[in-house]
DNA sequence: TATAATAGCTAATACGATTAGCCAAAAGGA
DNA sequence: TCCTTTTGGCTAATCGTATTAGCTATTATA
């Protein structure tokens, strides 16, 4: 009997294995293994670990992606960036180990990472289309909403944050503080 | 002749693969080779690629440490802070490598890790004593500095930020933003 | 039912990390 | 200076994982 082996199938317990051991544990090896196959099978499927990577790496964008979007139906201004940054979280909280991929396969700067990034920044950047911002105050806030999301949540996921201090609080007290700094940049907009 | 290894020469070596060609590079090979050594004569000097790469990871977190204190001597407040977010910043162009290495290696969350991180933060939290605020106020600052640069800084190392728009800009912008909102603390400091 | 395509297997290969064990260079003391 | 010890680098061997070659049984299909 054979095993049915998929790419998806592959690429679901990689992601898994991921989560739950980290990107490390990623190997052709365990991932046979946990697929109930001998190693040499997944080249059936996939053309190496590095194309697996990269594969994992855009899923996890995509994925994102559309837990974000989907955080934000019907949502607008402040409500939308809060939710959309929550869906982050959750989801790192959720695919620590995709996390992490998503971030490594940075070193591989591809054409197809920056696409699957791109559809994230034009997201967010479609939220503040709602504020009252000049265009390139527009770009300076989502990139800069994504350097907090990002680093912040690599820390948060490794345990990095040593203060007992509750991490939730701090998340929330950086969003206001970001939201409060892009409504007062309304004032500034005519000059 | 003896090639006169010493275990700081090739954590320097390591260093510069690391920042010219990627942390992916850090192999015993390469590292032999650019030594004009042969791979096992390393093992005479460390133990192996793992603890070489966890060295790598302190190294950097020192060399930060001191760019960021050095940075900010006789300032205070926002200049403080400023200037050792251009210390990170100078860091991170300079080191894009080692930086990845110390990004990398959270992985394996050590206590040695921790309290290398430890040092940045109570010198961040140091500079925030300077602020009228509450201790978990200054906690939350930290941290969201912490966070924000972080991931900035990896975002920008990898070329990620897609629109042409000036990177530097985006880097004041957001710590105005920041301080803006530190500063605007004050006044819910005593409720 | 015969044929073609293909998924999974075993055996073989490649390559980097690491270990074992040898030997000459350096260091240091009489 | 000569002897002894230490030690750094080397070659050869081992190990582990990725990957390839080539076979065969299963599945799809005409």
């Amino acid at each position: 009997m054979r095993a049915g082996l998929e790419k998806n199938m592959i690429l679901n317990t990689a992601v898994e294995l991921a989560d739950e051991k980290g990107i490390a544990y990623i190997t052709i090896k365990s991932l046979a293994e946990k697929l109930g196959v001998k190693p040499p099978s997944l080249y059936k499927h996939i053309s190496g670990l590095d194309e697996l990577n990269k594969e994992l790496m855009l899923y996890g964008w995509k994925l994102l992606e559309e837990e974000m979007m989907r955080s934000a139906v019907g949502k607008s201004k402040d409500d939308a960036v809060i939710a959309m940054c929550y869906a982050y979280r959750n989801f790192v909280a959720l695919h620590g180990g995709l996390f992490e991929a998503m971030q490594w396969y940075n070193m591989y700067k591809s054409e197809r990472h920056l696409q699957a990034t791109e559809r994230i920044v034009s997201l967010l950047f479609q939220v503040f289309g709602a504020y009252d911002l000049r265009e390139e105050q527009k770009v300076h806030a989502v990139r800069m909403l994504r350097g907090f999301l990002q680093g912040f949540l690599s820390i948060e996921s490794h345990n990095g944050f040593g203060n007992p201090l509750n991490v939730n609080d701090t998340f929330d007290f950086s969003l206001k503080i970001f939201l409060d700094g892009i409504r007062n940049l309304k004032g500034e907009n005519s000059e």
